[in-house]
DNA sequence: CTGAAAGCGCTTACAG
DNA sequence: CTGAAAGCGCTTACAG
């Protein structure tokens, strides 16, 4: 049955007062050894509940931490909110997560919501939330944001170099030998979309390969539109021996289409993606493709919030995109 | 900057007393045309916006739904969580999502952290959380279970038939024409395992097919492990033609491993396995693989809690486990 | 229809 | 060290 027992309850049984039985909850003071034990010895009988919300409304702390996630089903911010989890373990600090599906309006109304449920701290993952809101709210509480640079906030905002990225991506593919790569690239309203895209572009260019748009197909960072893409370009008839795709949801949709076309990857096409899933490794062929920290991310978010929580300033290590070469890449043929 | 203005602020600015304010906020009484337009007038000009914190203890109603899930980045359970988010859409009520990692003890802790937080309602996906406490909180608050069939609540409990759905997958295989089926299955702790194994094992009997302990090997429903089984399996020199693995996660495992040594799918090798996740539209190649409907269940799930913060009784659509063709199963060659 | 008052269950100066 | 009291910001009988 649901624990009623208040504290008040608890200090009559003991014979303390509430303030006494307050102080040893939170070991807000020096309290007599006597009067500690008859306390916890009542707690424990009674099996004492606190209240949180009495408490959280009483001292102004609700020790719950917004996350503005995109998509709560997304395999790639389900790895930042378990590196967020796992930072907040045992910190007393729990995530409370809302999904803002890259909507400004939706993403506005999850940020209220967050604040009226007075979370002491928020962690914003991507998103097209204005830079304004973020700036406002970062102004009366701890804010990081993951995958945006919010203008200044740069000592709270962790986000890969997209550009370096997407030239990593496509560099790789020049130094195998290819020299027709086509580009899966995200929605233009992305910034990391553009990013990638550009990083694609330059590589060529330091490459002296001339940029060929019609070898750059767009989709949504949803395996659907990368199959559909892929489709299109193959049935293009143009030829390309390489392809760069936004990101790894994409290349697997990507993958499929070629197989459906009877092109093999590596040995026809080299493909190389984005972001490196979990289950990147697992794909046939695994996955050669970009690696964003993505658990590592949560969990430096999870850790500078906690320190900002604490007063101490806030710090964010570097991190930077790195190429994982595995099996979906080789050196072009013939 | 935080909003600080209160009720009472707003009572005051507009000339009438707290109760009106709050009975205008609530529609909770009949209030005359001309105080409510002062009311809602001076409310959007403080641009008033309740503590929910206060509303809560004073109501006794957060508005929140606890959920305890097992593992926020699984795809399984992020599927689900998507259906109990659209199923709470403009319902005011709102997910608070807490992961149990299929640990006793943490899952303990982490309902008493929902219940202490004073949840309306919750929904338990999986996971082991002991019975008795199940059946303590469904005695207090709402409570649906998803995944698990807790003896007493059986109206508030969705779990699919795993035998019926480890029976479909192996016999499909029989079907086929394989008679040498392997199985690689979950851990024996967790109930969904053991029953897609005795499925298995009720379809092989039906079709007087021997039953091969060394056919059976274990995983625990990651990639990893059924990459290791189905290596194990391949190196042990045992003959077998069709595969059935006891979920998705593993049958990618499985896949990349029967790739890794040259085999086939669905040419040398049939491979069936259970969950139909997202991602499994997509593999090369597309996964024949037992569906279970995450999204509804989530949907549902909700569906059903609403009903019962209504008043109204619980209520559970039937769903069944159903096969899902794709390409990773053909007819047995030679 | 509307207000004054009590109460939700805590925390935290304020005294002593 | 410890208690009485005020206060956190709402809601909701209770009167009228």
């Amino acid at each position: 049955m649901e624990s009623t027992v208040t504290l008040a309850q608890v200090a009559r049984a003991a014979g303390v007062s509430a303030s006494t039985v307050s102080r040893i909850l939170n070991g807000t003071a020096k309290v007599s050894a006597e009067k500690r034990e008859a306390v916890e010895r009542t707690l424990a009988q009674l099996n004492y509940q606190p209240n949180v919300l009495a408490r959280s409304l009483a001292s102004g702390k609700t020790m719950s931490i917004g996350v503005l996630t995109q998509d709560i089903s997304s395999p790639f911010y389900g790895d930042v909110l378990r590196g967020i989890e796992r930072g907040l373990t045992n910190s007393g600090y729990h995530p409370v997560v809302i999904s803002g599906h890259w909507r400004a309006q939706e993403e506005v109304e999850a940020i209220d919501f967050l604040v009226s449920r007075k979370v002491d701290a928020m962690i914003v993952l991507g998103g097209v939330a204005p830079d304004e809101q973020l700036q406002q709210v970062a102004s009366y509480m701890p804010l990081v944001a993951l995958g945006r640079s919010v203008p200044g906030l740069t000592q709270q905002c962790l986000r890969l170099d997209n550009f370096a990225g997407g030239y990593l991506a496509t560099k790789h593919l020049i130094d195998l030998g290819h020299r027709t790569i086509a580009h899966i690239a995200g929605m233009p309203t992305h910034r990391d979309a553009q990013d990638r895209l550009a990083g694609y572009r330059a590589a060529l260019e330091e490459a002296r390969l001339t940029f060929d748009p019609e070898l750059v197909l767009e989709g949504d960072f949803l395996e659907q539109s990368g199959f559909l893409a892929a489709t299109r370009l193959i049935d293009s008839r143009k030829m390309f021996t390489g392809v760069f795709v936004a990101n790894d949801q994409m290349a697997y949709g990507a993958r499929l289409a070629l197989y459906r076309r009877g092109l093999r990857v590596p040995e026809d096409i080299s493909l190389v993606a984005f972001d490196d899933l979990p289950s990147s490794t697992f794909t046939t062929p695994p996955l050669t493709t970009v690696r964003q920290p993505t658990f590592d991310m949560g969990l430096a978010a999870a850790t500078c919030l906690l320190r900002m929580l604490r007063g101490a300033p806030s710090w964010l290590p570097p991190m930077g995109p790195e190429l994982v070469v595995r099996e979906s890449t080789t050196r072009r043929r013939g």
